[in-house]
DNA sequence: ATTTTAAACTAACAATCGTTAGTTTTGTTA
DNA sequence: TAACAAAACTAACGATTGTTAGTTTAAAAT
C-alpha cells in the first residue's frame, strides 16, 4: 500500500480525531477543518472515510501479527516470550497512540473484507498468546490457573495502555516496560 | 430519577445496542425498531437520546462511587480493601455487562452537567484507589512500585471484564473473583 | 358508558452526513 | 512561457439524523 505524503497526514490526522471521539462522530468535514481544507478536497487523496479507517487499523494489527509470528517459534522460554510481547505492546502504545486507540474502539466499524482481515489476524494472535500460556504451565514457569483469564488480564492491560500514556507522555518506554514486566507477571502483592 | 417500566425497557435496550455499535451509531430509528415501535414514539417516554445515556452511564458510575465510598474508610488493610474493589467490579461486570461497556466506551460523549458529574465521580474513584495503593506500600503489604502505572494495571482489567464475560457468561462470579484476585494481586509467575 | 390517560402512530422539519461533478488555483516540467 | 499534473475549490446530491406537531388507538379510571 503506497501512502503519498498528503495522505499520510490525512490518515494520521484522522487517527488522532478518532481517538478522541471514535469514527462515527468525526464528520468528513471535521477531518477536512482539521487539515484546513474542505471536505470535498479529501477526496482527491482518499477514496472514501472507511478506507482512512482501514488503513490505520490494518496497519497496526500487522505490526502485532509480525512481532508475535517472529516471538513464536524462538527457542525461548515462555516468560521471555511473554516479556518480549509486553516490550512490543509498549513499543506500539509509545509509536502509534493514536492508531492503537481506533483499533482498539473502532475495530467493529471495519466494513467486509477489512473488518474480516482483521480478526483473522486478532484471532490468530490471541490463540498464539494462549499457546504461550500453556506452555508456560506445563513447563511450571506459570501458575496453574485459568487460561483464557490469565489470557485476558493480560491482554486488558497492554491493549489499553495507551489510555495511561497519551496522559503521561513523558514516561520513558524502559520504565513503563520494567514496571508493566512486574506487575503483570509478579503481581502487586509483597 | 423515576422510571416507569417502559422507559426502563428503552434504556436497558439501548445500552445492549450501544454496547455492540457506539452511541453515535445507533440511531433513534434503530433503537426503536428493536422495541418494535415508531422512534416518535421513544418520546413519549425520554426528553433525548443525551437522556438515555446519561441515565445509562451515571448509574453505573454512581454504583462504584457509593462502593468506594464503604470500603474506603473501614478499618481493614489495604489488600483487603483491594479485593472488595475487585468483588465489587465484578459483580457490576455480571449484572450491568451492557452498561459498564456504555460507561467505558461512551462517556466522552456525554454533554455539559452529564459529562462534568461522570468526571468528577471518576476521579474521585481513582484519587480513592490511589490512597489505597499508597497506603498498602507505605504498609509493606504491596510492592514498591510506580503507583501511576499500578493503579492503571488494576483498573484497565477490572474496567474492561465485561469483554471477556460478554463471550464467557456461564462463569460464576465466584470462580472469576478468586482467579482475578491471584492475577491482579499475585501475579502470574510460578 | 364516558372520560381520562398513556402510548402508539403519520408526517414532516432543519441539520448534517458521505460523496460526486465540475472548476479553479497552484506548482512543476518541457 | 506553455503545458501539464496535483490539489485545492464551489455547489450540490440523496440519504440519514434527532426531534416536533398533531392525531389515533388502547387501556384504565370514573
Amino acid at each position: 500500500m503506497k501512502l503519498t505524503r498528503r495522505k499520510l497526514e490525512i490518515v494520521s490526522t484522522a487517527a488522532k480525531l478518532f481517538r478522541k471521539k471514535g469514527y462515527n462522530s468525526v464528520s468528513m468535514r471535521d477531518l477536512a477543518q482539521a487539515l484546513d481544507i474542505k471536505a470535498a478536497s479529501l477526496y482527491n487523496h482518499i477514496s472514501s472515510k472507511q478506507e482512512i479507517l482501514a488503513i490505520i487499523i490494518l496497519e497496526v494489527a500487522e505490526n502485532f501479527t509480525e512481532h508475535i509470528n517472529t516471538v513464536f517459534p524462538e527457542s525461548i522460554n515462555s516468560v521471555e516470550k511473554l516479556e518480549s510481547v509486553i516490550e512490543n505492546h509498549i513499543q506500539i502504545t509509545v509509536e502509534k497512540t493514536n492508531a492503537l486507540a481506533c483499533l482498539n474502539n473502532d475495530w467493529m466499524h471495519l466494513e467486509q473484507s477489512d473488518l474480516e482481515s482483521y480478526l483473522v489476524m486478532r484471532n490468530a494472535y490471541e490463540a498464539k498468546m494462549r499457546n504461550i500460556i500453556e506452555q508456560g504451565i506445563q513447563q511450571k514457569q506459570l501458575q496453574d490457573r485459568n487460561i483464557d483469564l490469565v489470557l485476558f488480564s493480560l491482554l486488558s492491560t497492554l491493549r489499553t495502555l495507551h489510555l495511561w500514556y497519551s496522559k503521561n507522555k513523558e514516561t520513558s518506554p524502559q520504565l513503563m516496560f520494567e514496571e508493566m514486566k512486574q506487575n503483570l507477571l509478579h503481581g502487586i502483592i509483597r
